[in-house]
DNA sequence: ACTCATTGTAATACCATAACTTACAATGAG
DNA sequence: CTCATTGTAAGTTATGGTATTACAATGAGT
């Protein structure tokens, strides 16, 4: 059981949009290469990306750009513009109601996972695309 | 992107195991009927169970119990014992070597979301069945 | 106004995996 | 020996992620 590919995507994408604002104009098939995935999955994942205003997108002439800076953006953000699922954990929709552990089971353990996927948030919070970068570039200096 | 029914389902395994103990024998027909999914998916989770170690099935007679106290169990045993998966994120596989983004995005970013897993896990190793049994019974009393 | 690379989006295909179901040999208490 | 039950295999169905093709809409540059 694993989350999909595309967190790992758009924080690939961002880092490269940043990481080549002025140098390169950041196409989609030039993000497509970088992650080696196709371009229509870039254009999309740029497009939830831009619906959390995050990017702004050139439509036409092509090319993205952050419309913030790069300690400004979170992986929670990132996350949640990604990821639309409310619920992290998928809890039994119609366990039997004349069962004492069934019928309460949705409440009891739904309340207990939901603190857990805060905390993952909470944590997501705390790290920005900055921190990322930062890590990248020192990871280059030592090659 | 959720997970999969698997944890829940073997928490409500184990939480019908510890509460009908002595009271009516947990074959796996029963527990199927309170978690509303088919017997052969109990029958293929408890043997999970099994394996870990928290629980003990008799082969030929029918019915499983508890191995430990419910407050000796926790959330993490019991989702390590359902997910065998290592990673929790999926980092794209081939990036581009030749993108310094790429080539180093698995490891800058792999060590960051590795960090959130094991928050993850430790959450999970806070909760203990008996945690959840409690709050069953006291959600019960209130009905 | 025209060109052309690019975006936005739809539609379809493909594949992996979860969950369902049927079936049956092996088990073990009574 | 019987019989309910477990353990497990095999096949099916459903879902969702990813890949791919296609094409109208966009908009800077000429």
């Amino acid at each position: 059981m694993q989350f999909s590919f595309r967190m790992p995507v758009a924080v690939q994408i961002l880092l490269c949009v940043a990481k080549f604002d002025g140098v390169f104009k950041t196409t989609s098939t030039f993000l497509a290469s970088s992650v080696n995935i196709n371009p229509v999955i870039i254009r999309k994942t740029l497009g939830q990306l831009k619906s959390a205003g995050l990017v702004e997108v050139a439509a036409g002439v092509g090319g993205a750009k952050l419309t913030k800076q790069p300690c400004e953006i979170t992986l929670q953000e990132i996350f949640n513009a990604v990821e639309d699922d409310e619920d992290l954990f998928h809890i039994q929709d119609n366990p039997n109601p004349n069962c004492p552990v069934g019928r309460n089971i949705q409440q009891v353990l739904g309340n207990k996972l939901s603190v857990i996927k805060n905390n993952m948030l909470d944590d997501f919070a705390k790290i920005t695309l900055e921190d990322l970068l930062d890590d990248i570039n020192k990871a280059e200096q030592s090659r």
